[in-house]
DNA sequence: AAGAAATGTTTACAGCCGTAATCGTCACGT
DNA sequence: ACGTGACGATTACGGCTGTAAACATTTCTT
């Protein structure tokens, strides 16, 4: 799902600054949202007025990020990216960062920095149960 | 190792940033460098001229991130914050942001995108039969 | 001794980011 | 019909970042 008559025009996507990134979780979490919704979302915990949600809107359709259509008065706004392309693109800069792109490294880190809990572990071990099989 | 006499002055150390990252990696891994030694690992890869990397040396002092102690005509800088500290923190707000502060959706995440070698695989497996004992 | 080279320090400057305030417009209530 | 409020668009502005150039000083070289 979800392929075809995306990315036309493709420039090279923009970086999504921490700030916009909040507001892409509201918009992946609603897929549709004004930027009131947004705000409802995010403004108390972020202690953001509307204004600012609003600037960060226009500057994800500028980099677009999100795609902007009318709805009466006002706007509405939903993802053109897929969460879990930016969550890849940005795992990836990140162990490759830090870890010199061996995902086991990471693993070794967490766990030795004990972040790891018993949960985890179980979880870990699971996925790696189904990965071999 | 490493406790007492560190950390007097404490002032919520400051973020450090890709670039200046990319120059604490050099100081990490040499234990003490000045300017042209840096410049020697980065700036043919990065495409830095020396300035560059004296711009990036004199911010991570300020920020406190390093020290700079005179040797001869020229300085040398060596880290001030522990590499598996940052890496630590780094790691932190990573998952904290992406995967709601659990590990086991970044690796499921990994998983799932196929980044992971059969390698990475094999050596998670090692480690966490490491960790049952 | 004088010019060249090396070094740290200061200044620069555009672009991104956080965080809005202000402006122009259009719908709604009275 | 008019004022009020909701909305998007435009403008603002200081701080951080990337990327240096210019400057001052000291030391080698010849």
């Amino acid at each position: 799902m979800s392929e075809a008559l995306a990315n036309t025009d493709r420039t090279p996507p923009e970086r999504i600054s921490e700030a916009e990134h909040a507001v892409m979780e509201v918009l992946w979490a609603k897929n549709s949202a004004s930027a009131a919704d947004v705000c409802d979302a995010l403004c108390e915990a972020r202690d953001w007025g509307l204004a600012t949600v609003k600037t960060l809107l226009s500057r994800l359709v500028v980099k677009n990020a999100i795609a902007s259509r009318p709805d009466g008065r006002r706007f509405l706004y939903s993802p053109l990216i897929a969460r879990s392309d930016y969550v890849g693109d940005e795992s990836q800069r990140f162990v490759e960062r830090l870890f010199g792109g061996r995902p086991a490294s990471l693993f070794a880190h967490l766990a030795e920095a004990e972040r790891l809990t018993p949960d985890d572990v179980a979880e870990i071990e699971a996925l790696l149960k189904e990965l071999k099989s």
